[in-house]
RNA sequence: GGCGAGGUAGCUCAGCUGGUCUAGAGCGCUGGAUUCAUAACCCGGAGGUCGUGGGUUCGAGUCCCACCCUCGCCA
């Protein structure tokens, strides 16, 4: 029996609207976490014993505090608001999360302060001064390349252009700096820690110069956006750092004798931006809390939009009311299929593009396994009455086997290297290879003489439906809604208990069984016109 | 400025330690075949001096040097 397997994604910063971006990057999560529930024959919504899947909202910004009162809210009243948008945002993109947390419940606050209470105990924090450079306009530290290279001018503020100050602070920090060998020899260590691996050299390569302690905390004034967060435990002067306090909700959330077991994340997905905090100071404070390490920290790229980088400026953004868009026109399936198997999952940026949407959707969807679906089901229904026919076994499964033997390994495989596209790419050819068998043994010409031909034909059509079963099965973590209606219509349905070695097995414990009634059922990708213009 | 990644068919990309690469896939384009199917599917074809210039080698997208260009990271 495979090991307890937990999957993260970050938590959110509750300001924010949700966009592809935070969609993307828990989608992953969404369909790795299916997969896994497949690999251990669990229900693939979730809650399942083996299998944990986290998301959640980062709520102690001081912005929030403001933006909220802008709004005539307090920050508590304005994170849920903004939490209950990213709640919506994944039930509408049916992500099966198992918890969703927030950095503002008492059951994450109480353990944040066990936490960084422990790391003062084990001699791991300071009180030191903390200098660098200062935006007066904006109330925030800036850091060493981001002022340097104001757009403004070296040393100004990036949003304003007014110079920056140089100021320091008392601050409580962790000394990252005595674990950096221990950090260097793990990530050295263990080739796929920091994953993909372009990620792990920037990584070892700004590790060579060296690591300095970090501030986890921030002086409380009187401003009351600085009173927003986790008091310091023993010092109510101080609040713990919002980066700090966000890291530890991989650990608050599952930190109980119910949930502890899943310990140590199989997987934290993130976007490249926030790297470093994942990959060298949450590793750091792990093991300054004797705590094991995650076993993965994948950081995919970003998603630019018709060739252009999103940004605020163009107001680009490819926003939850586009994803909307397209789900309504071609389906929630057809996005998540879109998202995962184009999207920035290796070191490069990828391109959200209207052409390409549909051209991925036509071929792989609605030529592909809708098409081929529909072709195997009226064949068995015109031919055999709608019922799956006697055939000889071997002869169905030897079609199969001549492409696809060890297909559930190789899933595995692709899964444990976090290859999610490769998951998805697998169910497509086993498609490609029904289609291809069809058309070079013509079943339907065959057909034309039932007395002669007739166990050919079988055979034929039951290679072809048990393959499109199988199909079905890889495609699901992607395709849920649809892949459903495929075992509803053909009455083969995942049982609990059958993993996906079993799932996989041709004529196996889940197979199609003669006698088996394959429905027609709708369409299940109708084939997209190019030329139209793209959704609102 | 420091460190790193990459430049391969119209597009998106595979090609690990040099020789089945006289260079591949998918999409697009094009010819054919076919009619079970969602004008789908299947087969074939055209398209690349593998960023540029040198070098090492019996042999180089694949190694070395220089140059050009793009991109990433720098708490």
């Amino acid at each position: 029996m495979p090991s307890p397997c937990y999957i993260t994604t970050p938590i959110y910063y509750v300001n924010d609207r949700p966009h592809i971006g935070h969609c993307y990057t828990t989608l992953l999560a969404d369909v790795a976490a299916r997969f896994e529930r497949l690999r251990r024959g669990e229900p693939p919504q979730g809650p399942a014993p083996g299998v944990f899947m986290l998301t959640g909202t980062d709520e102690h910004a001081d912005k929030v505090v403001t933006t909220g009162a802008a709004h005539g809210c307090t920050p508590l009243e304005w994170s849920d608001r903004n939490a209950a948008e990213f709640q919506r945002a994944f039930a509408f993109m049916n992500f099966s999360q198992d918890d969703f947390i927030r950095t503002t419940q008492e059951r994450h606050k109480s353990k944040v302060l066990e936490y960084v209470a422990e790391l003062q105990r084990r001699g791991d924090v300071y009180l030191g001064d903390y200098s660098g450079w200062y935006d007066e306009s904006q109330d925030e530290y800036l850091t060493e390349t981001v002022a340097k290279e104001s757009p403004h001018g070296p040393f100004t503020s990036p949003v304003t252009g007014r110079p920056l100050v140089r100021r320091s602070e008392k601050n409580y920090f962790f000394r990252l700096s005595a674990y950096e060998g221990r950090l260097r020899a793990h990530i050295e260590g263990h080739p796929g820690f920091i994953l993909p691996e372009a990620r792990r050299n920037e990584v070892l390569g700004r590790l060579r110069q060296g690591l300095q302690d970090v501030p986890i905390s921030r002086a409380i004034t009187d401003d009351p956006a600085s009173q927003w967060g986790i008091r310091m435990p023993s010092d109510p002067g101080h609040r713990i750092y919002v980066w700090i306090d966000a890291l530890f909700n991989y650990l608050s959330a599952i930190d109980s004798s119910a949930r502890g077991a899943f310990w140590p994340p199989r997987v934290h997905v993130m976007a490249k931006d926030i790297l470093w905090f994942h990959a060298v100071i949450w590793p750091c404070m792990l093991m300054a809390l004797g705590r094991d390490l995650p076993g993965c920290v994948y950081a995919h790229s970003y998603w630019v939009r018709e060739g252009k980088k999103m940004s605020k400026s163009l107001g680009n953004f490819v926003t939850l009311e586009v994803l909307q868009a397209y789900a309504a026109r071609y389906s929630l399936d057809a996005l998540r299929w879109y998202l995962l198997t184009q999207g920035p999952l290796g070191a490069t940026d990828a391109d959200f593009s209207h052409a390409k949407f549909v051209d991925v959707y036509n071929a792989d969807l609605a030529n592909g396994i809708g098409n081929s679906a529909s072709r195997v089901a009226n064949m068995i229904d015109k031919y055999f009455g709608g019922v799956l026919p006697e055939c000889n076994p071997a002869g169905a499964k030897a079609r199969f086997d001549a492409r696809h033997a060890d297909l559930a390994g190789r899933v595995l495989g692709a899964l444990d290297r976090f290859d999610l596209a490769a998951c998805a790419q697998a169910g497509i050819s086993l498609v490609s290879r029904v289609d291809e068998v069809i058309s070079e043994e013509r079943p339907f010409t065959l057909a034309k003489d039932m007395p002669a031909n007739g166990a050919r034909v079988a055979e034929i059509l039951c290679f072809a439906a048990e393959s499109l079963r199988i199909a079905s099965v890889l495609l699901a973590p992607a395709l849920t809604s649809r892949m459903e209606q495929v075992w509803r219509s053909w009455g083969c349905a995942p049982g609990r208990g059958q993993t996906l070695e079993v799932l996989c097995a041709f004529g196996g414990p889940a197979g199609l069984r003669p006698g088996a009634r394959l429905a027609k059922g709708e369409a299940l990708f109708m084939r997209a016109d190019p030329a139209e213009a793209p959704p609102a």
